[in-house]
DNA sequence: AATGAATGAGGGTTCATTCAT
DNA sequence: AATGAATGAACCCTCATTCAT
């Protein structure tokens, strides 16, 4: 039993090898431009066994797509169980996703890149419901952590979590993609700075979701912070 | 110089055959799935004709999308001209992007999409730069109207005219491209409605930058038109 | 002793075990679109073990395949041993020949496509010994009672036994595979009834190599039978 | 229109060409062993070109098959005109066919091997319905005959045309595709002449579906060539 | 004896682009 | 100006077989 668990982890291991391998290339040239051949010269192994761990090129993607969002998924955990309060939470996965842009801007981009892509051939069905729970799961984390808001009073009473989780969001991602890809564009040639354009996205529409009273409660601490929303350096 | 001019009128006219050939293929497939065979078979032209007026089939898929710029480019004018106030200008243009959306999803989806692909070949720089140029005109005219905005004490002083739109702008856009492509998704899975998401987050940005003035002066012209804002249907 | 003698028949089991999943997923795919994976699977086996078991897919297949030739020998031996006469057991074979394609299609259609296959890889000289010697039992079986026919003076005199056997052999089988393959097309498109083809067929031969002599003597039993011949329901 | 013609044969002649080479190369492989590279590298074109005249390997296997039945079809044209009767015409197909295999053996494997294969890209409309056309053509060529010669008291008048013709068909091909790939091991192992088992059993069947009065009133004749039936040295 | 992970050599097809006419 | 035939470089995936354990 001992060869077995032994044989489990080595097989688990490269599994983990080839997602290595997938990764570095598909960071470097996108799905597209990504060869199956060359995943396997960096894996160092040949195509086919490519092939025994996972389904497809377009499953390879996923898993190493699902990478990021297990991330992200453990920082927004780690950020919500930390922060004290729920306006404090609140801002903190705000700022949690802005930190997540700046470490891991590659699974950022996959992750986006994502919407936009038909995939060709079927995708594993176990991919397909991994990365559906995952997604799910980030969802709800930030929903309740609204929800909670609302019913705290924190944020306005009128306000739907799930609508407003949304629109925060996409508001802030639709920002870093283009801070990832038209960064310098922005500034050279319309001397606009997006990395401000988020940070001020996420003061505006924290300051038309809090109500009045969690403004005023959390005064001193709001102001502490709130330069820091969005920050990514 | 009446045959030049005939020539010259006659040559414009095949780069446009060709451009609705391309737009009806691209519109219908996408980028990828296109092939240069079939937008010459649709244009009924040979597919060397075609790189005679274009140089590449990117420089043809961005011919297309300047179409929808150059729409979308005269719907804020007009729109801009129309409106009586600044402020109407303003929920105005916000307004008119969503019908650009609505009128002509596919060019929208065109322009969306362009952010995600990295082109293979080298695109023109004719092309490059009518694209800049045109995408510059759309920009100044929305900054330009925001920074009139300021100045009459309807928007926030504090705001920046140019950060403050292209806030505004992806905010919108990144959420009608998830209308787009995700609407049923959120609506089976999340049970969230992204075109009432849209609304919220415009109402909560307009909230966010008018200043307490604007609203009162313009009260109820504001209460009037403002459940309208991003409307899509 | 008793030890090896288990071994030994459990050894024969495996390759029993292996040789019903083969044929299962030869008589489902054909040789081309089985693979050696799902024949492994069907055994709940290793890839590994089949090739401890036979050197290669092409054996297995021919391993198959002469469980359908030894079923077709021992049917000619039980018809030929059962049939009163010499006549009877020529005209027995015969039929005997369509009972195996009506019961056993998919042996008999994996014999007859041997022939136009050119295999890959070796073939063990085992298997292709065993085929061989299998094949000459049958042949010598049908050859034989030609004989006996033709010195008893039910078969023309000018007959030889091995001729007149394949050509009768090669008649049926042909049409048989015909039938096999492509009875609807026949009767759909040409309003031609493969079925009755064959049975005119073996009458026509059967016709034709009986002495007028041994038609007489056996009228009544020829002509009961008579319609019998090659029917395959 | 001088040019716009030799456009069209050398188009036409690109097409030979490629047959040609796909045909040195299919002869010599077999449709599955042989590769679309060699065709290409054989031909001296690119494997693209070759997609440009045929829809797919299968597509091409079959234009050259049907090179084999256009030649087919029209031997047996010239032969039935040129017999002076039809007891003659019928015996001389018999005797074209044998001819045929005998002249264009690699022909007639592919014709005969295409039974067994089950293609897997979709072939061609055209070329689909070229091959059901002439496969009609040469049947409807053998069975009008038999029916002249059922109705000219030539044939038994309780034999059907189609099914008759089959029958000799059938028979007649499966013994020489037994010639073309086993007769050395016949000749060897049992001691039988496949060649001779042809003649002899196209005898048969001859002598079997001919009527008694055909028998006598082309009796000179009919004993003259009725040894050269079949012959195919 | 049995495993099953690893191999690696293809193979058919597509399509943007070119260029001689 | 227009053609359209030709190119040729890729690319994903399969699978019989081997061999270390």
């Amino acid at each position: 039993m001992g060869i077995h668990e032994r044989k489990e982890r080595e097989k688990e291991q490269r599994r983990e090898d080839i997602l290595d391998a997938a990764q570095r290339v598909f960071f470097e040239k996108g799905l597209q431009s990504a060869t199956m051949d060359e995943i396997a010269d960096t894996a160092e192994l040949s195509k086919g066994t490519l092939y025994l761990y996972y389904s497809s090129k377009e499953d390879l993607y996923l898993a190493v797509m699902m990478r990021g969002m297990l991330i992200l998924h453990e920082m927004f955990k780690a950020r919500i169980s930390t922060e004290p309060t729920t306006l404090q939470a609140i801002v903190g996965i705000m700022d949690t996703l802005g930190e997540f842009f700046h470490l891991h801007p590659k699974y950022f981009r996959m992750m986006n890149f994502l919407q936009n892509t038909q995939f060709h051939s079927q995708i594993s069905d176990e991919m397909r419901e991994s990365i559906s729970r995952v997604n799910q799961d980030i969802w709800n984390l930030a929903i309740n952590l609204f929800q909670r808001g609302i019913e705290e009073g924190i944020l306005a009473s009128d306000l739907k979590a799930g609508e407003t989780a949304v629109a925060i969001w996409s508001s802030a991602t639709s920002l870093m993609m283009r801070i990832d890809l038209e960064y310098d564009m922005w500034k050279n040639r319309m001397k606009i700075d997006l990395k401000e354009v988020l940070r001020i996205s996420n003061s505006l529409l924290l300051d038309a979701i809090l109500t009045p009273q969690a403004k005023v409660t959390y005064g001193a601490m709001f102001d502490q912070f709130h330069p820091r929303v969005g920050s990514i350096v």
